[in-house]
DNA sequence: CGGATGGTTGATGCGTTTCAACAGAGGTGG
DNA sequence: CCACCTCTGTTGAAACGCATCAACCATCCG
């Protein structure tokens, strides 16, 4: 159904040289300032929840979503656990990264990446600027979401911190048809990212479905009817 | 007084080239991979509460912070107020801008520093890879301070992030005497920072004064007698 | 068909916010 | 130099929003 099935029979791997055979090199358009990296890239998948690498590990590599999501988070002693980033289709992460890995990457759905190896990228970066140029504005705007995620986090009620996320996801996908969106992630995963309960996240997405605001044909989809209500449920810009 | 008090007396100013004659040349030490930074950088200062940039203002320069604190800070329509770094004397900021500046950059104190300008900055980032290595790597740590704090606000209470809060500052001041830190922010700052009320952070701080876990001589200093204590609150390591 | 997994809804409790009053520090002018 | 005023910080009481606990439902799969 929906994005998870892009893998027929998905491959477990914990670790991308040791990935199930898919060491061919990467294909297909990239029109950003990182194609020169399409020629360094090797193909890896990994399964549903599994994960890609821990907090803590190595930072061997830097990734291309290439299908599926991705979920970046961080997890407390005692179980509790933030995710920082979702990363779909197209999304580039754990750049610039040098010694260990700050957080946890994990499978959403099942996923196929593109991975290059650290000492490559470097070598891309002084070689060519254009490189340089996009990692610096990747790594920037990475920062600037996550900063908008601090205010929604900090600042935000739960029902503005639902909307804004479907606002956030609506606006990734703009070649979609319509206003309907995937959400590969379980509500959990939602909760996880926006600081609160599962139940809330629920009761905030059935208030927008009364209101006719929204209306969710399955649990993997949603289709925003209404947007400006959206905007103006989160009073603000972001 | 105390972080306050590094300008006799301070000028307003509300552009970096416009600061009130304080275009001199860098000096100091400057041990870092931005040490080639100090042949482009002029001085410039700003009184407490002034604005050194504001949200969708063309990013002319970066910043290194001399002397004083910094907030950047994020505000809704309404006046919720969301702070995501607080910079002290050493740090970076507004670095990999390109376009406009994506928040508010305020002196939290009187402040004095060090600016470059962007297409200086870019000029050394291609001549010297030292340049862009250390560009990448503070961004990258940047990002890895905004996810810590995504968890602080998503995942942990008021006390826990009170105590994080005090955490991180001992920290970053490890030469200070013994476990005193100074706070150059006010409570509605550290309150903005946290996502709380100015009225919580004020009865979290109590709570750890009842318990002998910290004291306040005055309230722009605080003094930690059981950081142990503090990181037991925050169960976490971060 | 039966169990497992993930999602939804309801009732209750707790932590934080809100509203309000007050206290202390700093600055100004008489 | 002190009275006064403002700004910031602190404490208390009440209200509210979200978390918690619990039951139930839907879908998927063996």
């Amino acid at each position: 159904m929906l994005t998870a099935t892009v893998l027929a029979n998905p491959r477990l791997a914990t670790n991308p040289v040791l990935a199930t055979g898919t060491k061919s090199p990467e294909r297909g358009p990239s029109e950003d300032g990182f194609a020169p990296l399409r020629k360094i890239g090797t193909v890896s998948s990994f399964a549903r929840n599994k994960t890609i690498f821990n907090e803590g590990d190595a930072a061997e590599f830097s990734y291309k979503v290439i299908a599926g999501a991705v979920r970046l988070c961080k997890v407390l002693p005692d179980g509790r656990r933030q995710i920082a980033f979702f990363f779909m289709p197209g999304d580039y992460f754990g750049l610039g990264q040098a010694g260990e890995h700050a957080y946890t990457a994990e499978a959403v759905s099942d996923v196929t990446l593109a991975c290059y190896a650290r000492r490559r990228m470097e070598g891309l970066c002084d070689e060519l600027p254009g490189v340089r140029k996009e990692l610096v504005s990747r790594l920037h705007r990475d920062l600037s979401d996550a900063q908008k995620h601090l205010v929604m986090l900090g600042r935000q009620t739960a029902k503005e911190r639902v909307a804004s996320f479907l606002l956030i996801l609506v606006e990734r996908v703009r070649a979609k048809d319509g206003d309907t969106i995937d959400l590969p992630m379980g509500r959990q995963d939602i909760a996880d990212y926006l600081g609160l309960t599962i139940e809330t996240v629920c009761r905030a997405l059935s208030d927008l479905k009364r209101s006719k605001v929204i209306s969710t044909p399955n649990t993997h989809q949603a289709v925003l009817h209404d947007i400006a209500a959206l905007h103006k449920t989160c009073e603000n810009e972001l």
